[in-house]
DNA sequence: TCTGGGGTCCTAGGACCC
DNA sequence: TCTGGGGTCCTAGGACCC
């Protein structure tokens, strides 16, 4: 699948999540490249730490976002930023800027291509009220549907909602939540702290559907070894272990085995994922199979 | 549109305990 | 035993993001 698409190829629809085929389909010209990770954590790096050298406070959000803080005009950071990071790696980028980090999340779309764009609390009803949830970051497809259903299409109408009614069909955090969104509110600070991550996992998934259990256990076993290398190394103990099988018609399953006790041993990691995997029926074609491991 | 891989957070139900 | 109410832990799944 595509991983992500230059201008160029979006002009022919192609976008991330779009299967290779399609995407020639469309578009038989385009050019694919296989993914260079370690090009992309060196140049994440070094766009990292012009960032750092340049602003009071700095969050790393995945390989090419980042929220920064500053108490100077943001249009002129935001301009600091692009020329320096221009002038170090060649790279252009998009600059949002807002109050919080949601609305300089949404205006950094708007800012695209290697553009800057200011949407704060004063531009929010104007720019984002008549538009449709699913432009907010953090509502999808199915969640603008739900929306829909209940009367709520617009970003205004969200902000107008009465959070009581949709904690009903949400949840008690979501539905609050939902309607702060609307509204382009954001109380999430910017921090500097590197976050640890929560939960590691590896999953394949196979060139052609797997019937054979034992192939399938090979490899929870091949994965799980090596996330407890990691949690060894990394000295993270290992506090459950899920594995997960998605069969032949795309259904996906997982099972989770809590661990007695947090262990970085590759034995009681190794147990718990056997465990789990017991815990499947093995009658069908299998497509997928993934390991994750949480940390205590 | 026949659907990769790596993460995060939330929800809901059941078990169990007092 | 046809039963209250509250809290915690575990499990499974869903939605979203890059």
């Amino acid at each position: 699948m595509i991983s992500t698409a230059n201008y160029e190829a979006r002009r022919y629809g192609l976008h991330s999540g779009m299967p290779l085929r399609t995407a020639l389909r469309k578009c038989p010209g385009a050019v694919f490249l296989p993914v260079d990770r370690e090009a992309y954590e060196h140049a994440s790096r070094d766009v990292m730490e012009v960032l750092r050298a340049i602003t009071d406070a700095l969050e790393v959000w995945g390989w090419d976002e980042a929220f920064v803080e500053t108490n100077d005009q943001p249009e002129v950071v935001a301009r600091a930023i692009q020329s320096a990071v221009s002038n170090k790696t060649g790279l252009s980028c998009s600059v949002g800027i807002g109050d919080n980090k949601l609305q300089a999340k949404i205006a950094s779309g708007f800012a695209k291509p290697a553009g800057i764009y200011r949407l704060t609390a004063r531009e929010w009803p104007e720019v984002m009220g008549g538009r449709r949830t699913e432009e907010l970051w953090g509502i999808g497809r199915k969640s603008a549907r739900k929306l829909s259903e209940l009367g709520i299409d617009k970003v205004s109408e969200l902000a107008a909602a009465d959070e009581e009614r949709l904690s009903l069909s949400f949840g008690p955090r979501t539905g609050p939540w939902l309607v702060a969104l609307g509204r382009g509110v954001d109380h999430s600070r910017v921090s500097s702290v590197p976050r640890r991550a929560r939960s590691r996992s590896l999953e394949l998934t196979f060139d052609e559907d797997v019937e054979d259990p034992h192939v399938i256990s090979a490899e929870v076993t091949r994965m799980t070894s090596r996330l407890a290398e990691h949690s060894m190394s990394s000295d993270r103990p290992v506090s459950s272990v899920t594995v997960k099988i998605r069969f032949a018609p795309f259904v996906t399953r997982t099972r989770i085995r809590r661990l007695p006790e947090p262990s970085i041993e590759v034995e009681a990691i190794l147990e718990a994922a056997i465990v789990a995997l017991g815990r499947f029926e093995l009658d069908r074609p299998v497509r997928l199979v993934g390991v994750k491991v949480d940390f205590g």
